[in-house]
DNA sequence: AGCCAATATGGAATCGATTCCATATTGGCG
DNA sequence: CGCCAATATGGAATCGATTCCATATTGGCT
């Protein structure tokens, strides 16, 4: 490992002339520059970005918190943040926590052990021991997907989102319907959405059968489970279904396809996460666009403004957008 | 931020022995210990990861370059990755290319200049400057996806997976196969893949028509431009295609099923890949299983192997599995 | 009781950069 | 021609850890 004593060495200086033009710092005669620029071409010297951080205090490393980083949403979130990020020269150091409630806040901790100028973190719960260790640190944070008190937020209008995709299946003439959610500790994905999909149901005097409400994880299979469970247990049954994701809806497609329910003719399915391939399965998804790319831009864009500065707590919402397909 | 000269003051004892107590190099003293102890846990203090580094010269980090984020292979190679490095208290530092070369070959100077312990390339292309590049670090690296001579490469059997898949059209009745393929600077998605449908064919003495050869990028929509191209360029329409990767064939799908030809009666489909949702497109797809979530942890173990010692030469090339569903 | 080795502890150098300060060299201008 | 400010440069402290070395303390054993 070249250091900068070495460049100074072989290009005559002294160490703080090297680093005041690597640096641009200015007071560098033109004829050092020269020797200097030549020997870091002839041997490809890079200054250690560790000895800069530690004097610096500054490390051009944002940390990214995410619960995974199979899915769609996850990876656009990533796409998002990087696209922001790396305009601005900084780079991505992650922490893939699978879902794990634990390694969401051990990970906070080991961020902040290396200095990261500041962290994303892509929530699926609220937990205050998490909000508690969040609210001590020094370094801003910027939180995705769950609304936290005092913090800044990137929302998705859940709530409203599930009401009008609800409403959407109302108007198509739909008053049976059944909804395949996921567990409510996810205050925005399990919670909210339910709970649109359920005042808009009340809100048009709409009764709802216990059948008819299924859970899932976020994986397709058990998108098809809910499916099924709702297709032999109900009594009456629906003939539209919300599922709160496009990997469950489309596990409930499957279900259908093989029992030979058509859709949308017998049962109607709508979603949220305009998927990429919603719109290549049997029949395309009708469902809602959270712009997740958009998403992971913005946060990064706050975390960027809010890096140097005191943090203005904002809560920023991300409109959405219906897509109209054949699956209603 | 807390330094371990504040803790030394509050536990009385020096810096020296608090070093000791939290690498547990020994010679610390029961009563030292507890009392260390006990003022780290009240603060909350977490060591410098950079004076550390500076010192010590590792990082726990791996720096991951990767042509992109946005598809399943990535975010499957990723997330095999990490599952390997994260039990061995390693983290992700992300280098996104957006496919671009010039990229690749900063960013390996970026992490260089970060002390990364190690590298994983995700390739995309074999250019010589890159491989010049590498072949001047000092840090371990791993390739995952291309042939990179005299380094540790992690790869997929391109040449014998399409020879396989292009027999089992041949075997399936076909004699007139189309290819949707890449552009050929990727030698293994784009030339091996190409190379082995080529000699497939030409082993069973079957010809291939210019028009049956058609290329597109990595999208969806570029497959179906493809197909679009096939269908109505070709004087003699073939009754099978075999695209590169999924997300191709789902776009020959979507033109297919737009123009009312039925698979696989008028025009089978295959491909490579196994995407998530290439069972659940109508007809669900015959695709080859590359197991990519392997790839990632195999590299990642190879690159753990290979820190501190010297890296041992290899090329690990992953089994594939073909996964006949009803598109063919 | 006295000696030696094991244990315990602190001091100081070090890692590779930045940055403040002191000093040396210029050049413009009266 | 001499003075002052701007420019150019190097020395040294510093960031926060680790680690080598020197010294102090302890306990076991003859």
């Amino acid at each position: 490992m070249l250091t900068i004593k070495e460049i100074a060495e072989m290009a005559n200086v002294s160490r703080s002339t090297v680093s005041r033009a690597l640096n641009n710092s200015g007071y560098v005669s033109e004829d050092a520059m020269e020797r200097i620029k030549k020997v870091i071409a002839e041997t490809g010297y890079a200054p250690s970005e560790h000895a800069k951080s530690l004097r610096t205090k500054r490390t051009k490393v944002i940390g990214v918190i995410l619960p995974t980083i199979q899915t769609e949403t996850s990876s656009k979130i990533v796409a998002g943040i990087d696209k922001e990020l790396s305009t601005q020269g900084y780079q991505i150091l992650l922490a893939n926590t699978n879902l794990d409630k634990a390694k969401e806040i051990e990970y906070v901790d080991l961020l902040k052990a290396r200095q990261v100028d500041g962290i994303i973190l892509v929530a699926t719960n609220t937990d205050p021991l998490l909000l508690k260790k969040i609210k001590g640190l020094t370094i801003p944070i910027v939180i995705i997907g769950q609304e936290m008190e005092g913090l800044v937020n990137v929302l998705y209008d859940d709530y409203h989102a599930s009401r009008e995709l609800t409403s959407f299946l109302i108007e198509k003439g739909h008053r049976k319907i059944a909804f395949i959610g996921v567990d409510e500790e996810d205050r925005a994905v399990g919670f909210l959405r339910k709970k649109g999909y359920k005042d808009e149901m009340i809100a048009h005097k709409l009764s709802i059968e216990p059948a008819w409400i299924q859970k899932g994880i976020f994986d397709i299979d058990s998108g098809r489970q809910a499916m099924d469970q709702i297709w032999t247990t109900s009594q009456n049954k629906p003939t539209a279904a919300f599922a709160v994701t496009d990997r469950l809806a489309i596990g409930a497609l499957s279900f259908l396809k093989d029992h030979k329910i058509s859709v949308p003719e017998q049962m109607a399915i709508a979603s949220i996460g305009a998927s990429e391939i919603s719109q290549y399965v049997d029949p395309p998804l009708t469902t809602i666009d959270y712009q997740n790319e958009k998403a992971g831009k913005e946060a990064a864009h706050q975390l960027l403004t809010n890096i140097g500065t005191k943090a203005a707590i904002k809560k920023i919402i991300l409109d959405y957008r219906l897509i109209i397909r054949d699956s209603v």
